[in-house]
DNA sequence: GCAGAGTACTTGAGAAAGTCAAGTGCAGCA
DNA sequence: TGCTGCACTTGACTTTCTCAAGTACTCTGC
């Protein structure tokens, strides 16, 4: 659509906005995991999705897919250099998490801001 | 589907992937905008879906809409504080993009690293 | 005074993205 | 022998997002 100027900026918002792959590079932060470990540390996530964004990831050179037998099957999804270095993005929304976020967004509505903070 | 335990990055990682939120709140970090306007500055999103995320973020406390006149019709959309602390996420979003993306994601497929940095 | 552009949206229909349930094929444990 | 776990894939379904058009009114130019 707009062809004028590349933005990374602009990329990278497209990227992590795409559903859980925040939440994937979140769980992989705390270290290497296999796929139904990383579905279930994710949580909520169904394994079509998460399959699909793992590729995408992986394709990016974002994440590094391991495979460490094929039978059993045993694979180990890891962050490469470049996405170990998101934990910035992700520290910096738990920041902004812990001190705005106190209650569950979807059924309450309003963030609640504590009396301190406002 | 998880009752266990509630988890406000979690819940705040789910509200940040939605889609174009990012975007608008970039997009608002450069100062108050008409709804319009910050269409185009966010470039590509629709007037239905922007209207959604717009009513959702004011809902939640992270933008107010200001109306400044019904007929001619002027609104006014801005971030609250809780808004404008984000900014530490797009700043470090920003950061990592600028050092990661140096191409446009979605044809080439994957990030490339400039030399120096690898 | 009347067309055309601009304001802020809404509506209904269609396309795209995400989800669900089930299935695959083999190893390890009891 | 049979159940569980591993890493996924497939096809149907649902939710989400997008597109195009429309609303109601003002302002600018002619």
């Amino acid at each position: 659509m707009e062809e004028s100027g590349f933005c990374p900026v602009h990329e990278s918002i497209n990227l992590l906005q795409e559903k859980w792959v925040l939440h994937i590079i979140r769980a992989l932060l705390d270290g290497p995991s296999g796929f139904n470990a990383l579905s279930r540390s994710v949580g909520g996530v169904n394994t079509t999705t998460l399959a699909q964004r793992l590729e995408h990831l992986e394709r990016l050179g974002i994440i590094d897919k391991v495979v460490e037998s094929t039978m059993p099957p045993k694979t180990r999804y890891e962050l490469t250099q470049t996405g170990y270095e998101l934990q910035t993005v992700v520290d910096s929304i738990d920041a902004w998490a812990r001190k705005y976020i106190v209650k569950p967004l979807a059924s309450g509505g309003r963030i609640e801001v504590d009396a301190a903070t406002a």
